[in-house]
DNA sequence: CTGAAAGCGCTTACAG
DNA sequence: CTGAAAGCGCTTACAG
C-alpha cells in the first residue's frame, strides 16, 4: 500500500521487492538486462503500490525534458490545429507533451515566447510563425534544442524545413479548370511579398505553361489575401477588358469576396465564371456553390514535424537538415 | 563568461557574487529579505553569467511544474483553439506552460491522457471533452492537481466550472426576432441527448414564454447538430401546417442546412424567412446572407478557466468550487 | 542579513 | 546479474 502522505518512489518499491533502487530503475528503462525472476518481483511491487515516475526527477538526471514545443502566430487559424494534432498523433503514444505557444502581437512577442520556452529546456521546439527570424532560429540550434521550421531554407543548418508544395497545388487547380474547358483563367493574388503569394503565382504560372497557355498580366490582379481583396479583385477583372472565364484565387477568403462581386453582378458560378480557392478552410465546403479549392495537408505536416524531431530526440539521428516537401490535394467541389 | 561545456548553475552565480547559494536564490525569488548591495552583485553576476535557472531542479525541490493541460475532446473545432488562446493570455505571463491534449477519439482514449497528464504531474487541468465522467475528475482531484471543467455540477467538490449561459443565448436570438417583427417563430434542436441540446431548447421556450408568445410543438423539430440535420428539420417544418416566418436553428450548422432547403425552396432569407444559428464559427461571417448568430465566448472562457487555476496555484485559494457562468452575445447579420 | 547542508527522486558510471 | 553511491540543480529549514 502507499505510504501515507508521501508519494510512492523508487525507494520503496525497492524495498518491497527486496533489490537496490538501481534494479528497478533498470527494470523500468530496460537499460541492462535483469533476471526474469527479479524483474517479476519488482512489477509486482510496482503495481501494488501504484508506482509513477517523477518526470522531474528524470528530466534533471537525464538532462532532456521530453517536452517539445508548437509555436503559431495564430492559434485561432485553423491551419495550426491541425498541425498540433498532426504532431499528437505522432508524439503522444511515445510519451512526449506538446505546448503550444500562441506568439500573436502585439501580445506575446515571438523573443519572449521563444525565450520562454528555452527558459523551460524544450526539447524540440517547430516554429510555425513565418515573421520568425534567422536569429530566432539561432538562438532556438545553439540552445541544444532540435529545430523544425515550416519554410525556409535548409542550407543554413539550423534545423529540418516540413513544408507543402504550394506552387505545385495551384498549377493543379488550372489543371482542373483547362480540363473542364475553360482558358481564360485569371488569379487574383494576396500580398506577393508574404512567401505564399509568391509561391501561389508562381503556380499559376506554371500550371499556364504546362498547359501551353499563355500569361495575360491583364488576367492578373494582385491585392490582399482577404474578402476585401477577392471582392476588389474580381470588379477589376470584370471591368478590364480581357473578360476571364474562370478565375484561379490564391486563398479561400479571396474567393469568398469574389463570389460576393460575381453574385453582385447577376454572373452564375460556374456557369458565366468558374471560381477557385486556396486553403480548404471550413467555409469552403459551406458556401453555395460550394469552393473547389486545395486542402493544406496540415496534419500531415505535423505529423512529419512529430517524426522528424522523435529522429532526433529518440533514434539519435544527427545528420544534416531535411526538406520535406508535402502534395496538396484538389477538392473539386461546385463552383467549377 | 559561461563554463565552458556545462551550463551555468547557482553555484556559478553565487562564485562569481561571492556570496552562497541561499543567497542567490532568495534573490531570485524574493523570499527573503537581502541586501540591496549583495542583490545588486549577484544579478550582476547573474545578468554577466547568464544564469537561467534549470526549471527541472525546481520542479522537483517544490514539487510542483507549473505547467498546466488543456484536455479536449477534438482541437480542430475552432471553439477550443480559443479557449487555449484565452489561457495563454493569462498563463503565459505569468510563466505557465500549457499543454494541450486532443483527446479524440478512438485514437486517444480519454484514461489514457488523463493518465498521462497526471504522470507528467500537471499543477492543473482543464477538461473540455463532454464525455469526461465523474471518474477522470476523481482521479484528477485526488492527485492532487487542481481541476476546472467546462460543464457539469460544482455539487461534487471536484473542481470548478466556467461556462457560457447557452439558455440566456438562445432567448436573446428569440427576442431580437420579436423585436424584428416575427411571431411564428420556429426551432431546430440538435440530439437531445447532449447538454447542448438541452440547454438550447430551454432557452427557446424560455425566450418564448418572456415575450409572451405560445410554445407550439409543430414549430419544433429535434435532429442531428448537422448540415443534414438542418435541411431535413427545415423541410418537416415547410411541408408542416404551421409555417414559421423564423427559424432559430440550434447551431450554426443546422442553420446552413436550413439555408439549403430554403434556397431549393427559392425562398428569399430574410424576405420570406428568417434565420439563426449558434456558435459564430468562420462560415457564419462568409455565407450570403451572412447569418445572424450567437458567439460563444471561447476566449473569455479559457481566459476565466485560467484565472480561477492561478487563484488556486498562486494565490493560494482553498475555497469551494465555483461556479462561472458568461453571457453569450447576440451577433445581429443579413439573415434576420 | 547571510550561510552550510540536507534532500527532492531519479540514472548511471563504477565495482563486483 | 546486481548494488552502493555520486550527483543532476535547485529550495528551505535550521542556525547564527
Amino acid at each position: 500500500m502507499p505510504k501515507v502522505g508521501g508519494r510512492v518512489g523508487i525507494g520503496d518499491v525497492a524495498a518491497a521487492a527486496g533489490v537496490s533502487t538501481t534494479t528497478v530503475s533498470h527494470v523500468l528503462s530496460g537499460n541492462r538486462p535483469v533476471r526474469a525472476s527479479t524483474r517479476a518481483q519488482v512489477e509486482a511491487a510496482i503495481r501494488q503500490l501504484g508506482y509513477r515516475p517523477d518526470p522531474s526527477a528524470r528530466s534533471l538526471r537525464i538532462q532532456r525534458t521530453e517536452n517539445v514545443a508548437l509555436v503559431v502566430p495564430d492559434i485561432t487559424n485553423p491551419f495550426f490545429p491541425q498541425l498540433a494534432a498532426g504532431m499528437q498523433d505522432i508524439l503522444h503514444p511515445e510519451g512526449y507533451l506538446i505546448s503550444v505557444s500562441d506568439a500573436a502581437l502585439p501580445v506575446r512577442s515571438l523573443d519572449a515566447v521563444v525565450q520562454h520556452l528555452l527558459d523551460r529546456r524544450m526539447d524540440g521546439i517547430v516554429m510555425a510563425p513565418h515573421f520568425a527570424t534567422s536569429v530566432h532560429h539561432t538562438r532556438i540550434a545553439e540552445s541544444g534544442a532540435k529545430l523544425i521550421r515550416l519554410s525556409g531554407s535548409v542550407d543554413d543548418g539550423l534545423g529540418d524545413i516540413v513544408r507543402s508544395d504550394d506552387a505545385a497545388g495551384v498549377a493543379s487547380v488550372v489543371h482542373h479548370l483547362v480540363e473542364r474547358g475553360y482558358r481564360r483563367i485569371a488569379f487574383i493574388n494576396g500580398e506577393e511579398t508574404a512567401e505564399p503569394g509568391r509561391l501561389r503565382i508562381a503556380g499559376y504560372r506554371l500550371g499556364l505553361s504546362e498547359a501551353g497557355l499563355a500569361y495575360d498580366s491583364r488576367l492578373v490582379h494582385t491585392g490582399t489575401f482577404t474578402r476585401d481583396g477577392g471582392m476588389t479583385g474580381a470588379e477589376a477583372l470584370l471591368r478590364g477588358d480581357a473578360r476571364p472565364d474562370a478565375i484561379v484565387c490564391a486563398n479561400d477568403l479571396i474567393a469568398v469576396g469574389a463570389m460576393d462581386a460575381l453574385r453582385r453582378r447577376g454572373l452564375s458560378i460556374p456557369g458565366d465564371i468558374a471560381l477557385t480557392g486556396y486553403d480548404d478552410i471550413e467555409a469552403a465546403a459551406l458556401l453555395s456553390p460550394s469552393l473547389t479549392t486545395v486542402h493544406n495537408p496540415a496534419r500531415e505536416i505535423g505529423r512529419s514535424c512529430a517524426r522528424l524531431l522523435l529522429d532526433r530526440l529518440a533514434d539519435g539521428y544527427d545528420g544534416p537538415p531535411r526538406d520535406v516537401v508535402l502534395p496538396n490535394r484538389l477538392i473539386p467541389r461546385e463552383s467549377s
